[in-house]
DNA sequence: GATAAAAATGATACCGATACCGTTTTTTTT
DNA sequence: AAAAAAAACGGTATCGGTATCATTTTTATC
């Protein structure tokens, strides 16, 4: 494409009457330098219009100041929000963010792990902690620095940045049976290898036994994170001859496809059936009725994480590998 | 960080007993390599577990297979969805996707601008025609070839991807004027450095001229792209002696915070006062009533921008510089 | 089967920066 | 002012691939 001649540092050295590693440390490191000559230099680069070449460091410092990150998508705003606090927290210090989305899939996530790896990406955040045999050889392999966000484990070699999926759900089913809804209906997100979702079952079924609450497999559903799945899957509770009088949805972009099917069919929220999300989508307040939900740190996450990356580019070792930032109900007029 | 020494092409090479350069060749071109020796080395990279370095192919070819795109901000959805639409659509072709969010600022943009090129990003996408003439100059320095998204130009040297903001702006405020509102006020956002901005301001008064309807100043209110900003420009409107019978707000994000603000005020929409926006946020059609408002080609935008962007990295010169996808009005309840 | 053409492979140099180590210059010490 | 220490600078090698051109091997042609 650009047949011009590129402006290197060698360049930039002649004008500047300094030999090239000089020039180098002159812009890089300008401590070891003169302070004329780091004028000098500089003044150089500036006239020639000179910016390093970004490979040509990578391969000489070996380190590429560059961090990948996987979310299942940007198109839910949650993990948009996430992904621009991380940006906002790494981009000051020069490091560049790799962003992949696999589509909650794990051959996808693979594909972009090995991208990101023959990047030389120094960091991995991953979603979740649910990942392939091959994803975690390459990555041990490799001895790549990985955070894990969105949910948390204990005892896991990678540092984890979230809050507790389970005892979210827990918390919200609790609550919701304390409001006096006797048959709570669950509507999950995509279960397969995803362990947010595993979790927020769990928490829900938990929550349930607890309070002596019978499980009753009749009136869970499983929907994509798209709105017309939500509301099929509400359409579907709703034809139950013994319906549920509440539906908790894990996930708020399901939520409001069942809210939507619920308006369509004439079904008063929460008069008639009550409706609970998770997530707290920024649309949850301006529903009619504001949608009852769970509340997440989704800027949080992203800054903390990156906070922890840039710890561990610096060599840090001394990283907690829990970090919950905790969530709360937001409780509203849907339930 | 890690001490183990890296797999390098050479080392698969004599693995597989031939040179590196044959090496690389079966690897990356493998049209020119015997399907026996080409076996035999891919053999030899899946068993060290070999990923190429980036960096280095990337100097030694001259070009990165990266592209970097540049949005206001990841957290309002409609640019997430182009920006997962483009990924969409270059991603399959190995090309990695470098995502930069300026906030709105022309300072950010040229240091992001700034960052890609010494990453040696192949093409940049930016969103609108506004830059900084420092920005433009390195554009053409480095002769990076650039497309545009989210609004259109004629007669600039870059292609561009989108709609006419100009021609939305009018047909709904026409249509506001053909559903009979005497006195349609506006609140746009921040029109600093905001082509969009302007193009849709613009295309408001030219409609009302157009249509004889005098251009009232006391009416028009600049907002950010935030829920409360919105909400302050709406009820500042609503305190007028003679407020306007009708608000066309320049952007979804704006209409939802004016709308809560009437929902709050016990402002009745469209009866007491009509809204409408701009954009197509999701969240337009569950709110009550349904915002009426421009939908916009996203993910098409999004799309078209990708392959345009692999047509110019494979030097196809056969590129239409001005790409109208569109638009349509979406007319629900609230005006 | 000799010759030309095509296919496959290899040797070397190079992309553009910095690490490493050595040399020169300046400053400090006594 | 001589010796020692510190600061500034430079030569060379190197990171890990591939472009380029040369060479060898295989296939096709008559």
């Amino acid at each position: 494409m650009s047949k011009r001649k590129r402006i290197t540092i060698q360049e930039v050295a002649k004008f500047a009457g300094v030999s090239p590693i000089t020039a180098s440390r002159a812009l890089g490191n300008p401590k070891l330098v003169k302070e004329s000559t780091r004028e000098r230099v500089e003044a150089a680069a500036k006239e020639l219009n000179f910016l390093p070449n970004f490979a040509a460091g990578m391969l000489s410092k070996n380190k590429s100041n560059m961090v990948g990150v996987i979310v299942p998508t940007l198109s839910n705003s949650i993990f948009a929000d996430t992904i621009q606090a991380l940006t906002e927290a790494i981009a000051p210090q020069g490091v560049q963010l790799l962003i992949g989305t696999n589509n909650y899939s794990m051959e996808r996530e693979d594909q972009i792990i090995k991208t990101f790896i023959s990047h030389r990406a120094d960091a991995l955040v991953l979603t979740g902690h649910t990942h392939t045999d091959y994803a975690e050889e390459l990555i041990r392999n490799f001895e790549i620095p990985v955070v894990e966000i969105w949910n948390l484990r204990q005892g896991r070699d990678f540092a984890c940045v979230g809050m507790s999926n389970y005892n979210a759900a827990y918390e919200m089913t609790e609550y919701l049976i304390n409001k006096g809804y006797k048959r709570i209906g669950y509507i999950g997100g995509l279960l397969a290898n995803n362990d947010r979702s595993e979790d927020r079952l769990r928490g829900y079924k938990q929550a349930l036994r607890d309070n002596d609450v019978e499980f009753d497999f009749s009136i869970i559903r499983e929907a994509e994170f798209e709105l017309p799945s939500g509301a099929e899957a509400m359409r579907s509770l709703l034809t139950l001859s013994d319906r549920p009088d509440c539906v908790f949805a894990s996930s708020d972009i399901i939520a409001f496809g069942a809210l939507i099917e619920c308006q369509n069919k004439g079904v008063s929220i929460p008069d008639d059936i009550a409706l609970a999300g998770f997530d707290d989508a920024v649309i949850g307040s301006m529903t009619k009725p504001g949608l009852t939900t769970v509340r997440i740190p989704r800027r949080q996450i992203g800054l903390k994480a990156g906070n922890i990356v840039l710890k561990m580019l610096q060599g840090d070792k001394d990283i907690s590998l829990v970090n919950d930032l905790g969530f709360d109900l937001a409780i509203r007029d849907s339930a």
